[in-house]
DNA sequence: ACAGGATCCTGGGGGC
DNA sequence: TGCCCCCAGGATCCTG
């Protein structure tokens, strides 16, 4: 990590900015739209700045890293931070910083919600009505949520696959929400190796990653809440939360359990830091 | 159907 | 000091 202090944003910074957004959003209209000329990963289609103008939202959600902010007459605009996003409520006088692709105006109000994304890994889109939003997850098959799940489903999702541990975890399909940071965490914290084969784990290891996962996601979540009060940078920024990764970025340095060097792999093409003598196969 | 690879994108860091 | 190259990674599309 070393001087690098953006976080990807994973489920718990996407449940920080969900908690961080809702005081400020609910219940307002949103009067217009200001689209920026570079495109998102999905486009946005000009015909829905129009549609949502002088809709009041009624609700501010998350599922999985997805943003959802649901307006009356059952709209929904369901945003995704991709790598490098970042949706905050500013004040219409401040100076729109670069990379700046959405502008959202709010009514009776002096600030405005902006969407951000140096990468443009990110999209906004919306949807009209329960079922296009229902259909949209429903295609891209996304997995439940990790604080939905019991150790019955960890053994049937892992027993059913040829893969290792750390790319099941990362699969949207398997569970909605964990990136390459939790994935590393909690697979730490539940001592097993992330290349390990996801078919081999025994009843008790699975447990652990059960348990580890949820543990993990929720300490996230508890120190973002923290780190946002707390530390939070005027570009919007998480301060230093990092420092509270065990593994994530630190290879080479000794392990917090047992002082052997973190050592680091690809996985899935992504870049993995585990503990050669705690995480076993 | 499933698994693995390529793709998109930019700022920052390393190497020379 | 400067320039080039490469790397990071979430979702999605493509291939075997």
């Amino acid at each position: 990590m070393r001087g690098e202090d953006k976080i990807v944003p994973e489920l718990p910074e996407v449940e920080t900015v969900v908690r961080d957004l809702r005081p400020h959003l609910t219940g307002r209209r949103l009067t217009s739209v200001q689209v920026g000329s570079q495109p998102l990963r999905r486009r946005w289609l000009a015909e829905w700045g129009p549609r949502l103008a002088g809709r009041r939202v009624r609700e501010v959600g998350r599922r999985g890293k997805w943003i959802l902010i649901h307006l009356q007459g059952e709209l929904h605009l369901v945003i995704h931070l991709g790598m490098t996003g970042q949706l905050c409520v500013m004040p219409v006088n401040e100076a729109t910083a670069a990379h700046t692709h959405l502008v959202f105006g709010l009514d009776r109000c002096t600030k405005e919600l902006r969407y951000r994304d140096i990468r443009r890994f990110g999209s906004a889109t919306l949807f009209e009505g329960q079922e296009a939003l229902d259909l949209f997850f429903q295609e891209s098959r996304l997995g439940p949520e990790p604080f939905d799940l019991d150790p019955d489903y960890w053994r049937e999702r892992l027993a059913g696959t040829a893969r290792c541990l750390k790319a099941v975890l990362l699969d949207q399909h398997a569970v909605a929400g964990v990136g390459n940071i939790y994935a590393d965490e909690a697979l730490f914290a539940a001592r097993v190796h992330p290349a390990a084969p996801a078919r081999r784990l025994s009843r008790t290891r699975v447990a652990r990653v059960h348990n580890a996962v949820r543990a993990t996601l929720q300490a996230g979540i508890d120190a973002q809440g923290a780190s946002i009060r707390d530390f939070r940078t005027p570009d919007g920024g998480y301060g230093s939360a990092q420092e509270r990764f065990a593994v994530y970025g630190r290879a080479g340095e000794p392990c917090e359990r047992c002082g052997t060097p973190l050592r680091r792999m690809v996985i899935a093409q992504r870049g993995t830091v585990y503990c050669p003598h705690c995480q076993r196969f």
